[in-house]
DNA sequence: CTGTTAGCGCTTTCAA
DNA sequence: TTGAAAGCGCTAACAG
């Protein structure tokens, strides 16, 4: 071994910046794999290669490269999350509890916002598979054609988010939102209303609660009398224009509840309502969906669809590394219905 | 050229499931760098040949691997974001924005939640960086020392984010939480309150905050009644218990404002001081920050601080950006204040 | 405008 | 329990 006394030129590491395994093992005295094995499987080694091994990378200050490891090994370690929107949504506590629980397996989240329109969504997949992560974590279950096939060719697991359907990619952690439109239907008709006015954003989903809604209410005899379809993103100004075109409307068209697709378009209405002197809900109910935390603290409080994001970010990623580390897992397991919980509040 | 029949088996790419670069060149009849270059630098070669190769990767199925990629040219394309949390908050915005202008340039966003113990962030970090970001957005400015050295070390772009110091890692995009206290402190001196009360999350910017709260009123010569810190996470019933106990005080400690560090706490305030019949705010006033989409919308609706979350993410973005097309910075630069504003509503 | 050569930093596979 | 050789799929650097 070359003398390495105080007077010597500083080590190759230290002028490039990056220290590799190939130096760590060099100060080691041990050759590059056992360096590797020192960091990925410990239990393998006698705990004094184990000091050497860790003295050194002190020494070195050598940072891990999980690129070259990807590479080698063809595992990432890293999980694509991709939703439609993360501001101002109920999709935050997903993340949350999707990326806390991968965490906690060594697991890395690749986060994808791919809007509402399945072009963007498209385009992302593509770009998120290049970086081959081990597992997806995907919003919905309308992609498109090309989508589900890129998905399907990865050969790796899927899990699809926040919708229900019989003919998933591969597993599902979601609910039914035409169950949540019916669970409307009963909850609102058993009040008594009668005349239904819907305020949704133009997505996928909203769309599908509507259609549920509908078909309940049709199953009665009860007619919407009124629609009205606002671009996304949800915010409060635009619920309170939605309703203001209702309330505007000629009589026979004037709903005495408004189903709204968000709670921040519920919240608009209120305000509205409020700003007409309308008292809620005796002259006009409204009910949201998502039960934003401050659902509950609106005046009146909110009436609202609450959903369990958190509890569908974890059992996702839970569905993932049960499959990296192989568990066995029922055909039944692929498929959860989170469910959802129809509050109603003062506001109905 | 092998001849290549309707009869001839599979060609290998097929059977193996991922195609690679070479495959694609293989069928395209050109060398692997020349679809390197397709890809990455399409304007370097002839109409011809581009057509040749995107013929070949579609009838391949190739996707790109930037694994490969990163580890070939050591730039990885990735942006590190960390943040405290997700779940609930003011970050929303400025995930989203930043996303949106990084994905602009085809760069895609590692996310990290690092919780609000500087420990949790320093483990966090290291993991972050051994996926060789290009660059990191981070959350704050008060790191601990190994962190701020490991950060350093990284040689890549940084810029810390939601706060202000003299002396950033590299760059940085936020606002003074000093000030911002001292903005509350003058407004609502200014609306005749004297007895003031904190209901503060256990976090290092509420603190701050506080402190430039403190600061400012004691040059007035006033002094705080009260002061209650809670364990985060921010939720409304917290919120409400930490108020019920300001209400509760003994009568020399009892407040005619209460100065929350976050929206949620004081709506949990509002409904507190509603449930024991207190006008707001001829009985209690109540101050928020975050100007969360609900803030103006409660009753009374909320005073608060308003920060542009989503100019800080895209600012932000775009400072890592200009670092990475080289695009010259001037000192000035590399410190953006984004400021705030107080917006004194029907709560004080 | 296109190709050749070499190698990024790590892990796999086999061998000792 | 440790090591040697080979190679993951791509791009930098240079050549033509």
């Amino acid at each position: 071994m070359a003398s390495k006394n105080k007077a010597g030129p500083a080590p190759a590491w230290q002028a490039t910046g990056a220290a590799t395994l190939i130096d760590v093992a060099r100060v080691a005295g041990v050759s590059p794999i056992t360096v590797s094995r020192a960091l990925n499987q410990p239990e393998l080694l006698t705990e004094k290669t184990l000091a050497k091994v860790a003295a050194a990378v002190l020494s070195t200050g050598y940072v891990k490269n999980m690129v070259a490891g990807a590479l080698a090994s063809n595992r990432s370690k890293l999980v694509a999350l991709l939703l439609p929107t993360i501001a101002n949504t109920i999709f935050a506590d997903t993340v949350q509890a999707a990326t806390d629980t991968l965490a906690a397996s060594g697991y890395q989240v690749l986060l994808g916002l791919s809007g509402y329109e399945t072009a963007r969504e498209e385009a992302l997949v593509e770009t998120i598979l290049s970086r081959r992560p081990d597992g997806i974590i995907i919003t919905g279950t309308s992609h498109t054609e090309l989508t589900r096939q890129r998905l399907l060719q990865a050969r790796i697991p899927i899990v699809e988010t926040w919708d229900m359907t019989p003919t998933p990619i591969d597993m599902l952690v979601g609910f039914s939102h035409e169950a949540v439109g019916a669970a409307m239907a009963a909850g609102l008709l058993g009040r008594g209303y009668r005349r239904f006015a819907i305020l949704t954003l133009d997505d996928p989903r909203g769309a599908r609660r509507n259609a549920g809604l509908v078909a309940a209410l049709t199953e009665q005899g009860v007619t919407v009398v009124n629609t009205d379809t606002l671009p996304a993103p949800a915010t409060m100004p635009l619920g309170r224009e939605g309703a203001a075109r209702l309330f505007a409307a000629p009589k026979k068209r004037r709903p005495d509840v408004i189903v709204c697709s968000s709670d921040t378009l519920a919240l608009g209405a209120m305000t509205e309502a409020a700003s007409r002197g309308l008292r809620v809900p005796e002259d006009i109910a409204i009910m949201g969906f998502g039960d934003l935390h401050y659902a509950a603290h609106t005046v009146p409080p909110l009436s609202t669809v609450s959903i369990d994001g958190a509890a569908i970010g974890r059992l996702a990623a839970q569905r993932l590394l049960d499959r990296f580390n192989h568990v066995a897992m029922p055909a039944a397991m692929r498929v959860t219905d989170t469910g959802f919980q129809l509050l109603q509040r003062g506001s109905t």
